[in-house]
DNA sequence: GTCTATAATTTGATAGAC
DNA sequence: GTCTATCAAATTATAGAC
């Protein structure tokens, strides 16, 4: 059991309220006085530790990629069956985003509108998962027959979409069909369940 | 066969920089002089065509959010099978983010970034569609035994997951599995044509 | 390490000539 | 309608006392 140094230095107290501020307006919209109230400390405080506004964000931004991309390696790198690998993903991938609901959407947003800095950044530290191995596993059970032809490329584009969608568009959804906060997530029990199976059944012969 | 009236006003020049800039930064990320430079105009022209910055975004944003969500009534409020539906829907609907890949994540964004906004938006000008119709559709044939059974709800997150996440992880996809824009389009038109039949295959008996 | 006060910079907005 | 010049406000960043 490693210890997650959820200590109330500072530094972690500015961490958690950067956090929070960033994901929700972005690196353009949040503010540093904002970041400052949210963590009870001061202006000053904030470039004491982290020099400027970009680190910061950087910092953040890091640990949130962190929590998100590495995740996909359980799908492209275990060596489990095809339908116990989605299986597997669909229901490990739902369980990051229910306890960080926000990440996906500050992730995408970030790469959309700073395209340059987020690819600075995959190269480096980030450990990024290449999806090589699971795009031929599939290729294999196509031509040994085992499930319907299909590229391989779409379904697992297929499967990502089902996975991650539903966090991205959840106040669009929440709005349009009117679901409360358990309602959500109700249905996101449900679909961490059910969606695999759902896959499954489109591609099994 | 409506006019669209595509003039080259500086009205015009000025709506088309501000999409520009808009879409791919946001409403803080962008920057008035910016928009005036794409425009190839003077930045005190945009105030006296529009005011400030918030009526020039409110502006692009009304439009983008004209172009989404009204398409979603085909889905909606159309009297075909449930499968020529699910086939009409996914096909209009990445029609329409071929022509405009960027609309969703910029409208996804906003709804956000700034959720008071978008709400205030929606109710007044938007005729916003209601699933209701759709849903008990799917409720239905999930009683009459003609597909397997199902949550409505999920199988309406199914179909629309996968027609809109691909615009939106487009940057994430190519970045991961080296696609080039020509490569990314040729799946979209592969996609188009069979992403239907992946969820009929799905829900068949 | 933490604070208050202040500087420096960015950026949205306006005044006024043409 | 369009421009240049300028203002005013917001916001990041730093200096310096404690």
């Amino acid at each position: 059991m490693v210890k997650v140094a959820k200590d109330n230095s500072t530094e972690e107290k500015i961490l958690e309220a950067a956090r929070k501020i960033f994901v929700h307006k972005g690196m353009t919209g949040a503010r540093m006085q904002e970041i400052a109230d949210a963590a009870g400390i001061n202006k000053a405080m904030l470039h004491y530790y982290f020099r400027n506004k970009e680190m910061l964000f950087e910092t953040i931004f890091s640990q949130a990629a962190q929590k998100l991309f590495p995740q996909l390696n359980i799908i492209f790198e275990s060596d489990l069956p095809l339908f116990e690998k989605i299986e597997n993903f669909v229901q490990a991938y739902m369980d990051v985003m229910i306890e960080n609901p926000y990440l996906p959407m500050f992730v995408l947003t970030e790469m959309h509108q700073n395209p340059e800095r987020f690819y600075k950044k995959m190269k480096g530290e980030m450990n990024f998962p290449k999806p090589d191995k699971f795009l031929a596993q599939i290729e294999k059970e196509v031509k040994r027959g085992t499930i319907k032809r299909i590229s391989p490329l779409q379904l697992l584009m297929n499967i990502i979409s089902g996975t991650i969608f539903p966090f991205i568009a959840k106040p669009m959804f929440q709005m349009h069909i009117g679901l409360d906060e358990l309602q959500f997530r109700q249905f996101i029990t449900q679909r961490k369940k059910e969606y695999a199976g759902f896959v499954i059944d489109a591609i099994r012969k």
